[in-house]
DNA sequence: ATAAAAATCACTAAAAAAGGGGATAAGAAT
DNA sequence: ATTCTTATCCCCTTTTTTAGTGATTTTTAT
């Protein structure tokens, strides 16, 4: 028996490549494709596929929200995360959020087959290079608070301690230990090097 | 007379699915891809494509350098950028490099092929996308001096007014000067927000 | 229920950054 | 020849951060 495969992702290109490395394969149906959140949603209300290839950058929505609501619909549907950059915050989301595997996009034909091949009959996949490197981040990932995490932010957008003391309703004594724990935490060597790694970590964005 | 075309990109999925559009081209002829950097340069030893798509994320060295190396090297090759996201930055230093145009992963075969030709030509094209965004951001880049950009990356690493000024032979004062200098140019209120803003400019990385 | 973790607050002193001012010399550009 | 930019330097004041230590209350987890 045949498994169907869907595919959302917004860059024709790689729609087009995975359509035709899937030509050859005997065992894959080809059934369809969507280039955004919203027409996937609107696919899946006329036909279920077997696996779906998810893209975790969509125009419209993220894959990691996307893949939340196909899962919370559709639990029979097995999904497999796909991107680009290999983000140990993104692999993790995607599976939380219900996902069964997670590929690179330089993935080759047999690893990308062996993917699917895989979550279509329920088990877990993800790339060697994701494996590989979830394993090294997991030895240097440092843990932080809710609190903490809000502080950072905000220090991040330049707000003095006092700032931060007014916004959040506390002492600045408790903002100053809060942002103390975080250099520590960090291991960084003041607040221009804590803003770097905050970013270089995931824990807050450069970009808005 | 067909346009001979080659490919380097690592992300096997994109070169596949730029090969399954061009297929059908009658003007084109497919000359080969490549994975990284070393093998494009290996090829280019043997053959010259009238067009190199080329990547702008690479294993082994930036598609930006390449590029440069490359025109440098064959000059009568025309090269077209090739990327995920429509970054300011790299596009400009690719057009600086001597590439001919830039066009993104999410291009249509009707765009990618509009492209192709027109380098092959030898003009310029770039996707509609990027022109609009490039007329965007326009407006709010701010421009550094080689100094400021030196100043803010040690800045970034966490080092002190002191600090950079026994590394770069001056003294505190003109380093705070700068220092001043770049919190006024990126409209930065403190150094935490300084580095968010660096970062977001694309003036520092983040990573490494 | 109780131990652990998280969040809160306090005080002091030294170091660094931020904000204000102004100045000179070398080089590039017109 | 002269303006503009870049890079350099100086002084002063105030604000903010950093470092060190210590302690209490609230939440969370076992």
């Amino acid at each position: 028996m045949k498994t169907s495969v869907f595919i959302v992702d917004d860059h024709y290109m790689v729609v087009e490549g995975i359509r035709s490395l899937l030509q050859t394969e005997q065992e894959i149906e080809w059934a369809g494709h969507a280039m955004n959140a919203a027409s996937c949603l609107a696919f899946l209300k006329q036909q279920l596929p077997d696996v779906i290839l998810m893209d975790i950058n969509l125009p419209d929505k993220s894959g990691i929200d996307l893949c939340k609501e196909v899962k919370e619909q559709y639990p029979s549907v097995f999904i497999l995360g796909l991107s680009t950059f290999n983000q140990q915050s993104f692999v993790n989301k995607m599976m939380d959020n219900g996902a069964s595997g997670y590929v690179l996009k330089n993935a080759t034909q047999n690893e990308l087959m062996e993917a699917i091949q895989a979550v279509a009959k329920g088990k877990t996949f993800l790339s060697d290079e994701v494996v590989s490197s979830l394993n090294e981040s997991k030895a240097a990932q440092p843990v932080l608070t809710r609190r903490e995490k809000e502080v950072l932010e905000l220090i991040s957008e330049g707000l003095t301690n006092s700032e931060i003391a007014e916004k959040l309703f506390v002492s600045v004594n408790t903002v100053d230990t809060h942002r103390k724990n975080l250099l520590a935490k960090l291991e960084a060597k003041n607040t221009a090097d804590l803003v770097r790694l905050a970013i270089r970590h995931h824990f807050i964005s450069a970009h808005k």
